[in-house]
This record gives structure tokens, sequence and C-alpha cells, in this order.
DNA sequence: CATAGATCCTGTATGC
DNA sequence: TGCATACAGGATCTAT
């Protein structure tokens, strides 16, 4: 469910109300959110106990915190992926679990608490080695396959364009290809096609350079609007950390909107099916590509 | 290697 | 009301 503007949010929520805590105690109330640790959700909550969260990084979809022991990197990073309904709630320390809270985490002498919250299950944690990359930069062993991310300072657009004009499949499945670039999901996907007004199928090696760099503007630019607004809140799956909806589904123009009039030309936005979901377009501002 | 499709899971909305 | 079906913001594995 959250796209890169939605775990940003929840990145900045924890960066402010959690940064520095202490682990005091963890409970695993579902081991299937406890990501490859053979050694059970017990051993979990004992590795993490009396470690530090000194800050929080992001690339993408995936949100992680290095572990610190006594100031001291332990060269490990806790690892959050959110799936398509994962929640990071902060509630007072004491409050009751929810119903499809996963996790806890308690801290040291600190007045609140962290639930990971997921219906479906499809995301979870785990404890992963940091490793260096060629830039310096320290990142979890499971993120390296990973593109950097679409809003990261770092990322070349003219190196992701090249890419996109080498492969055949259609645009949008490679927009949505973490390894090409990092954090668009389906609604950021299909907002962005809407404002460079381009098919989702279009082949990215028929798409001129110029047009790519214009859609990769334009997913930039809608995440970054997103982010300002707290992320978008199409059902009740996504909030903050402390459990308020984002305010950017008022400004989609695509995503959702099947029936609706188009903003730019007034006829109606049209879905169709894509990849076992859905794509959202405007058949006259988003016309399929001609043949030949 | 690149791509398309199936799969993991729970909950809600919709249609008959 | 009951039941069946479709669909939901993602990542990963498999088959081709």
């Amino acid at each position: 469910m959250p796209e890169l503007p939605e775990v940003e949010t929840v990145r900045r929520g924890l960066t402010d109300r959690l940064t520095g805590v202490v682990v005091a105690e963890v409970e695993v109330r579902a081991p299937r959110s406890i990501r490859e640790h053979a050694a059970g959700g017990k051993d979990f909550g004992r590795r993490l106990r009396g470690l530090q969260f000194p800050w929080y990084s992001r690339r993408g979809k995936f949100l992680w915190v290095p572990l610190a022991e006594a100031g001291e990197s332990t060269g490990e990073a806790l690892v959050m992926h959110l799936g398509m309904s994962g929640q990071a709630l902060i509630v007072p320390s004491g409050t009751a679990a929810g119903r499809h809270c996963r996790v806890r985490l308690a801290f040291e002498g600190h007045p609140w608490e962290l639930h990971f919250a997921d219906q479906r299950m499809f995301g979870g944690m785990m404890i992963n080695e940091l490793v260096s990359q060629p830039d310096g930069e320290r990142i979890p062993a499971r993120v390296e396959h990973i593109a950097r991310d679409a809003l990261d300072p770092k990322l070349d657009l003219e190196d992701v364009v090249a890419d996109l004009r080498r492969r055949s499949a259609g645009i949008k499945s490679l927009l949505l290809n973490q390894q090409v670039i990092a954090g668009i999901g389906n609604i950021y996907a299909d907002e962005a096609l809407w404002r460079a007004r381009v098919h989702h199928a279009t082949p990215g090696n028929r798409m001129s350079r110029v047009k790519l760099l214009e859609l990769l503007g334009a997913a930039q630019e809608v995440m970054s609007e997103a982010v300002a607004l707290g992320g978008t809140s199409f059902d009740a799956q996504y909030v903050d950390v402390d459990g308020v909806p984002g305010w950017f589904s008022v400004e989609l123009n695509a995503y959702g909107r099947q029936g609706d009039p188009c903003r730019r030309c007034g006829r109606l936005i049209i879905r169709e099916a894509f990849a076992n979901r859905s794509a959202f377009r405007c058949p006259r501002c988003q016309p399929p590509r001609k043949v030949g």
C-alpha cells in the first residue's frame, strides 16, 4: 500500500518521536512478520533489547534504523517494509495491542512505544547486516538490489533514462520495477503517467529521452507534493505514526477516478486491468501508442 | 538477462 | 441475510 511518500512520512514521524531510544522490550505477536530469522521471535527480541535507534533511513519503500550499542554501530540495522497494509504506530506506553498489531517495541524510560500493525501481513521486519556501497553509504544487505531512490539527490536521471530506453516492457511496469528506480508504486505511477500524458503500455524503448525525462520529472514532482501533504490515504490502511491519514488523495488526477472527468480535458477516466491490479488513465490525454 | 504471471494474506465492498 | 466474487498502495519467485 504505502509508496515512497507514505514511507517517507512514516520515517519523518519516527525521526521526530523515536530518535535515540533504547529498546527495552519486544513482543512478537505474529512470527510471520519477522522475516529471515530462523531462530524465531523470542530470539529476535533478545537481539534487539538494549540497542539504540540513532536515526532512520529509507530507500524506496524500505525503511531501516541502524542499531547501536553505547554509541557504537553494531554493524546491523532493523529493516522494516510496510508491504500493502503495514503501519508503524507510535502509541502511549501500555496501549493494548490492536487487532492487527504484529510486533510491539517498548523503550527504556520512554512514554511511547512502537506498534507494527499489518492487516495483510505482506510487510515485515528483519535484522540485517549493513554493507558499504561504492559511494560510501552503508545500507542493509537486503536493500542492495534496490535502485537509487526517486527523490535521492544523487539519483542520475540520465542513467535511469538510458536503462528505460534499453527495455521493451511497458513503461508502467518499468516505473514499478524497484531495480530501475525506487519508490514508485501503483498510485504514483498512474499519476506521473497522467501528468506526462503517457499510456501505461508504451514500451520503454519506444520513448524519447526527452519524454522519459518529462515522465520521471513528473513522478518526482507528484511524490514531492505528496510528501508535503503527508502522503495519500486512499482508504483506512495508510496512516502516519500518529494514526492520522494523509491529504494527497484530494490531489489525485487519475488513480481511483474511473468515471470522473479528466481535470485537463473532461473525458471520463477509465480503469483497465493491469498486472493483477488496475491502471487508470484518460483515454484522450493518454491514448494507446499507434502501432507501426 | 528480461518479462509476465502467480503467489503470499486478510478485510471490505459489491452483486446475486 | 447469506454467499460468492473482485479487489486492495508490494515484493519475490517461477516459468518462459
